[in-house]
DNA sequence: GTGGTTGCAAAAAGTTTGCAGGCTC
DNA sequence: GAGCCTGCAAACTTTTTGCAACCAC
C-alpha cells in the first residue's frame, strides 16, 4: 500500500472522518488521475470497481475532503459564471468571505516574466493571477 | 451618450451583431457593475428598466458578447467543479482546446513577489496563476 | 424582406438534500 | 452501540435549447 494512502488514512482518522470503501476509492482515483477530474469523471472511474457507488456519495466525499484540506478544488471560489467588461490583461482578487471580485491591474506585476513555453511544450497565450484573501470591508467587519 | 457605448455599438456593427435594446441593456449593466455580476444579477438589474426581458436573453447575449471578445468571462475555462489531490501552492495551465489542466509547480515563479496587501487593503492569503494556451498534444494535432 | 434576436417554456446539466438503512470505529 | 456514511430519489440551481413571433438593418 502506497505511502500516500497510508497518509490519507491517518489524515482522515486525525480529523474524525471514517475511512470508508467509497471514500478511499475517491481518493485513489484522484491520486491516479492527473487531469483534475470532475465529479462525474471520478464517478465513472470508481464505478468500475464499485458498481453500486452513487454519484451523490462522490459529491459528498469531495466536499468533505476539500473542507478538510485533504484535496482541493481547482476553482474554489467561482462556480457561478461571472462576467467582466474588461477584456484586457488584468487579474482578480477574490474575497473568501463575501466572494466579491476586485480587479487588479497588471502594472503591479510587470516584474513577472512569463515564459512563452512552460511544462514540456505548453504554449502560453494568456495568464491571469487569482488572489484569494480578505477584502477591506470584510476585515473591518471582523473587529 | 458615453464613449464606451458608442464603441460598443460600433464593435457590434463591425461584427455583424444587431444592436438591440436588450443587448445594450446588458452591456450598460456590466459597465456600471464593478463586481463582475452573474447572469442572474444582470437580469435583476436590467429588469428594472426592461421588465419583459427574459433570463435566456441575458445568457444568449453574454455568450455572444464573450465569443466576440466584447466582454469576458471571469472563469472562461472551468465552469465545472474540478478537483485536485495537491493542496499545496501550485498553478494550472489550461488548454483552450481540449480543456485539460496541467499542474505547474511554483518553483518556476519564485521571482514573483506578491505583496501581502494589494488594492486598498485587500489582504492576500493565497494566489494562483492560471495559464491559458495550447497544450503539447493539441498543437501536434493541428499540423 | 432577410436574418439575427427575443421571450417563453421545456429540457438539460450539475449539484444538493432528506432519509432509511448500513458500516466504521 | 453511537454516530457518521451510503444510496436512492427527489429537489434545486444554473444554463441551454427549440420555436414562433418580432425587430434591426
Amino acid at each position: 500500500m502506497s505511502q500516500y494512502i497510508e497518509l490519507f488514512i491517518s489524515d482522515c482518522k486525525g480529523k474524525g472522518l471514517s475511512v470508508t470503501y467509497q471514500r478511499l476509492a475517491v481518493f485513489k482515483c484522484l491520486m491516479n488521475c492527473k487531469n483534475h477530474p470532475t465529479a462525474e469523471e471520478i464517478f465513472s472511474h470508481v464505478k468500475i470497481d464499485h458498481p453500486t457507488i452513487s454519484l451523490a456519495t462522490i459529491y459528498k466525499n469531495l466536499e468533505v475532503l476539500a473542507q478538510n484540506n485533504i484535496i482541493s478544488k481547482v476553482t474554489p471560489l467561482h462556480d457561478l459564471a461571472r462576467f467582466d467588461i474588461d477584456t484586457g490583461l488584468h487579474h482578480h482578487a477574490v474575497c473568501i468571505k463575501c466572494r466579491n471580485i476586485i480587479d487588479i491591474p497588471n502594472d503591479d506585476f510587470d516584474s513577472l516574466s512569463i515564459p512563452t513555453q512552460i511544462s514540456s511544450g505548453f504554449e502560453v497565450k494568456n495568464y491571469k493571477i487569482q488572489f484569494e484573501g480578505i477584502c477591506n470591508s470584510c476585515s473591518k467587519l471582523n473587529h
